[in-house]
DNA sequence: TCAAAAATTACCCAATTGGGTAATTACATG
DNA sequence: CATGTAATTACCCAATTGGGTAATTTTTGA
């Protein structure tokens, strides 16, 4: 059988399920982390990608969706799997309108949970490197000045010196200074080099924040 | 009452609940298609943006499920809300899973039915902006020899004649007369112009295509 | 208040780009 | 085969860029 690579939270309150789908997991390749009850996943967990949350829906404490919205309140964005037998249709539309990338009903088999679970790990994949694209960007970008930054924007709009020092009133020459610190700073030779790191990512999201994914 | 805008495929096989959701909607200032059944809206709907499909699932012959999976093969990407009474857990969930954007069980309230159908009108907006910039792109693109197309995309990725030259093969030189012509048939001075007018577009989707979305 | 950092401008030089013309070769389509 | 299109190369020129140094003024923090 071939090895499946990626983690899962699974979050579980029945003791039995946990392990009996913890054991098949582990076989089957993945690396899984249980936890008893929503508050100890939000408590103890660590971001790792790519992963997938396996998320019982009927749970003492909070349930399922209550975990999901506070997950996504708290910007974690590991996709999830939704396990659950006792679910009504309002529980699982709703929980497709908060983003869950499945639904599983039980009983489902091995080969369902495979091909969901991997779709999840792939989306996650691609999500975390875009996440890193970003953050690798804004290292760069968090060294320049105020003033680079402004032109930094103006650069990978597609303006020239010149353009730069109409709409910012300095001269052209003070833009091309601007302009050799953050090829300097980023580490780039030309504007297209410079314009190409910058594809696919949302330079918005430029502003620093906290939260880092590991491996 | 704040007029709403946007265009609504409704398809129902229900004679009664077709009159009502019409009048309901066009009473809130949509414009409204309406189809008998699945085989009617594949025949005779054309491509419009904002749109919406309302898309009952239980109807004779294709039912919503399936009409669903001929509109994604069709590569007609309106996005599809699906409107059901009956429809059981597994119904529900694949019809996520195939892309639906909301699930409305009967009965629902007009509130709840104008907050996803908005919802839904929003995504297809920004589908159908990305599709046109991709479109302006492609067009400028299909001008070009297939050698200037293969120097398009260096270009794009940041290199500069010089390196252009080292992978292709050809003179410096060349390179920079290729990047002339493509500078002209884009209409830009610079590559930075050039990269930008390709922000956000996927460039492996610029071979032609035949859809053409209107208005 | 005093020192460090940032912003601004000017100047130099080599390299590259944008724009144009021209000539030769390769290739395909009628 | 002939003609036209595409590809290739070379050459010229003006403008811009990349890289570096220097000097002055502003702003920021300690």
């Amino acid at each position: 059988m071939k090895k499946r690579l990626g983690h899962i939270f699974l979050v579980d309150d029945n003791h039995d399920m946990r392990f009996y789908l913890s054991d098949m997991l582990v076989l089957l390749g993945y690396t899984v982390d249980t936890f008893e009850n929503a508050t100890a996943f939000l408590e103890k967990s660590m971001d790792i990608s790519p992963a997938v949350v396996l998320l019982d829906m009927r749970m003492p404490g909070l349930n399922g969706l209550e975990l999901q919205a506070r997950l996504e309140a708290l910007g974690r964005k590991t996709p999830i799997v939704f396990i659950s037998g006792e679910s009504d249709k309002d529980e699982i539309i709703e929980a497709f309108r908060l983003g869950a990338v499945d639904f599983l009903l039980k009983p489902f088999n091995r080969e369902k949970l495979c091909q969901v679970v991997d779709k999840a790990l792939d989306m996650d994949r691609q999500r975390n490197q875009e996440f890193i694209n970003t953050d690798a960007l804004r290292r760069s970008f968090i060294t320049l000045s105020a003033r680079e930054q402004e032109i930094f924007m103006l650069i990978v709009q597609g303006l020239t010196n010149k353009g730069i020092a109409e709409v910012t009133g300095i001269q052209p020459g003070t833009a091309k200074k601007h302009r050799a610190t953050i090829y300097q700073k980023f580490e780039v030779n030309t504007s297209a080099e410079l314009i190409s790191q910058c594809k696919g990512v949302d330079l918005s999201k430029l502003m620093p924040t906290e939260d880092v994914k590991v491996q």
